[in-house]
DNA sequence: AATGAATGAGAGTTCATTCAT
DNA sequence: AATGAATGAACTCTCATTCAT
């Protein structure tokens, strides 16, 4: 017998699928409801509106990004090393699903205020987990004291964010992970030779 | 005898001040033709139709961008010099027109994928000069030549328009400009101490 | 219990009433809608578009015309009577629907190109109703076998058309079907004494 | 040294020349104007309104049928032979000009209620001259006298122009012309062996 | 007489959301 | 809990006509 998901993650999922290959103005919760298998009115005793929907979408899928870069500020390793695999852990999951890279690095981003500012409380925890290691580094008397800590994590992230929505953008057809050692590079030494 | 500004870039102008303050989706094509001081149907003479408006906004303000770049890439200066003088001619651009930096950094982005095209075209000459300045650094052993040369861009890239964007978010309440040290430091030598 | 009329008839039905009040270029979807007691949208869950409410009307009323021309082409009468009755019956449906009158004769021919291919292919069914009476008087020796008999066809509808439009455009005021003795004594014999 | 037209016939023609190649909804004024070789603005040195060129267009047009069916009825020869010529100037006509066979058949139907009450006025003159062969045919003992004279006129007209019509939709691939004998047979004898 | 840049009113269609069943 | 038919607000673009030159 079918255990079936319960309907709150088949839409999550649903929505991903339709909103990568459709793009975000092409999903309409007509659309979202079809692929989930309900009426389009069942999308609204579990999602509040049409943006409850994307805000749930990357709040669900930005768990996991959260959930393994916490698991790896934790780990008894060097501050080298926690930024090595921070870059690989992003770079990996969007590698493993590339719906949920298209809808990311793509979609969301066409969206209009309200629901974009949501879009950034949900995106601080992540990089609150960022600042927690730089911090960590700077107290090790690894890293740089002179700079401020919010610029070093928006210049981290925005490497990251950038060379991942190069690579959607240009179809994903590189390795995306295979970039990290060149990166963690970048990150640490910079471009001087 | 009143000599107005030529209508085209009456319309340009208007078009930036109507979206940073409308946002992009509340702009209807009427109310910038209310903002020039034109009739709804004059827009109609020199633009296409809307997103025609909104990619030759983009065109005319990169352009600013590009010659700028230009001129300090032929400099007779170091490729040091040229990185610092690349971020502090973005964020100089930027911090002098609030308006074009909201258009730029939040709503533009907001756009379906024909127009996000030929809004990538544009940028890439930005782009280009980038890639211009990295070569000649790498030639003359100023630059690591390990690393890929789309890969430095998209670094430095996504450092300046990240930082760039947080300003925004942020109200641009602190003063973009007086980053350049900071991120110049981090782009030639990293986060490493 | 409230039984309504399906919604598509009560739609096609407004838009011959609209239609016929206003012209076709002052019939405007709303228009229709109110007219037929639904929103706007709901036009849109039974026809594709505007020009598909204007070709299901045709569609729909001809389907009168064919129907009854259909069980007069059966009957076991002479084709001088066949003929008697196609034309009696013609008038008889116009006569009987003051509106649809208006429609078919003056409105619906001020379309443009794709609509009036559309209202052809329909016409057609009927007017190869015609054909088998025609031909079938041809066999029988009862009818000219000299003229081609497309001719014939067109030459007694263009009897009947402009007999009739010359009555909605006069306010519709004689009685229409009391033309059809003499209308058939010419189609049979012409005008000469 | 080039005497050019009057702008007057000049735009007329062009207006015949651009109705017949983009239909009567696909004639912008502006592009009547182009094909005139005359500014927008001329137009209305010369022409009240957009109807205003369309019904004059109609009147010059018509101007020759009325001519030649006058100079036909006035000639010392039979009713029957007048009909004859009657059905074979209309065609000859039409047959001669594909742009004005295209424009009175099909495009100038496609007009709202004013213009055709002006087009309808138009034609009057032109039918009262078939009016004019009737009631000589009748006085002559020649035609039936049993039937009123407005519907033989529209019979003959109805036949005639729903033969050219049909001829314009079937993309004027046969003869016209070489239909006067049959047509006139139609109309004296009727369909009857 | 001729120009042509500027005007501005007007309508078809989509789609998020509701609510009776 | 689930359905899906019905709703109705919102916006781009065209084109006949004007009028300053």
């Amino acid at each position: 017998m079918k255990r079936e998901k319960p309907k709150y993650m088949q839409i999550i999922d649903a929505a991903v699928i339709v909103i990568a290959e459709n793009g975000y103005h092409g999903s309409q919760v007509a659309k979202i409801a079809k692929q989930a298998g309900v009426a389009d009115g069942t999308i609204y005793l579990y999602f509040k509106n049409k943006d409850d929907i994307l805000i749930s979408v990357f709040k669900e899928k930005m768990g996991v990004f959260i959930e393994r870069l916490r698991e790896i500020a934790h780990r008894p390793i060097s501050t080298e090393e926690k930024l090595y695999e921070l870059v690989k852990n992003h770079y990996t999951i969007l590698q493993n699903d590339h719906h949920l890279a298209i809808v990311t690095q793509l979609e969301l981003r066409q969206t209009r205020k309200p629901l974009r500012t949501k879009i950034s409380d949900i995106l601080r925890e992540y990089l609150s987990l960022y600042d927690y290691i730089l911090k960590e580094g700077i107290e090790n008397g690894v890293l740089k004291d002179s700079i401020d800590i919010r610029l070093l994590r928006q210049a981290i992230f925005g490497m990251i964010d950038e060379t991942s929505t190069s690579w959607v953008m240009t179809g994903q057809k590189h390795n995306l992970v295979s970039l990290t050692d060149e990166v963690h590079q970048l990150i640490l030494h910079g471009l001087k030779k």
